[in-house]
DNA sequence: AGGTTAGATAACCAAGTGGTTAGGTACGAG
DNA sequence: CTCGTACCTAACCACTTGGTTATCTAACCT
């Protein structure tokens, strides 16, 4: 799979991107991280493994814990992706392509 | 589902990307949509229901064709989404919390 | 009416996903 | 050394996904 569609596919569990809203507070081990859900800590692994092989956290060691922290920089290219899309949804960007389109049809 | 997750899911597929990329140049019918990709017509079919689904496309009725149109208000949303995470990514915005943090520990 | 074309549906399959329970590893504390 | 805690792996289950082929409907064109 391409970088684009593992961080989509990342992306598209709730519990997925609950996870990456508490690591914008700060690194938090895998326990604190499974406090907010009721799901067992086996899922919650699994998830992180997720995020990690989408490059959407990276993890340490220290003792007993492995701190995940929050990698920002798959996000980057989502929102690169979707902005090429702006002017289909932002009406005054349909405006001006329209206005551009006009102009090129008069040469 | 909840509308952002099923977003997410609908961009995970490279061929719905391609899809949604080929939409940007005008409508187009289902036929013409499955020409650039050697996989079968219902797996076309399949593609653009979970696009419809997922409210990226829309489509109308014109005798025998089905015309798909882009429909890119999701991907508003997915922008949005993105842009919040920004300052995890961006250099001069972190910067700039590392500034305010600073700032709000003097206290 | 008959044939062709566009497209959807149905039934099936292999692989992936999100969850579980059970059991294993590694570390710190008493 | 033993106990508890943090976390992982393994095996399993139900469901979904992305693909297939075969079959159906609907519209156009002779």
């Amino acid at each position: 799979m391409d970088q684009l569609s593992s961080t989509f596919a990342a992306l598209a569990d709730p519990t997925r991107r609950a996870i990456l809203a508490r690591l914008t507070e700060g690194p938090a081990t895998v326990k604190e991280l499974s406090e907010p859900f009721d799901i067992s800590g086996p899922a919650i692994s699994k998830h992180l493994r997720v995020l990690e092989k989408a490059g959407l956290i990276t993890r340490g060691r220290e003792a007993q814990w492995r701190p995940c922290q929050l990698d920002a920089t798959p996000l980057k290219e989502v929102a690169v992706w979707a902005e090429n899309y702006r002017r289909f949804w932002d009406a005054s960007y349909a405006r001006l392509d329209a206005l551009l389109t006009e102009m090129k049809e008069m040469d």
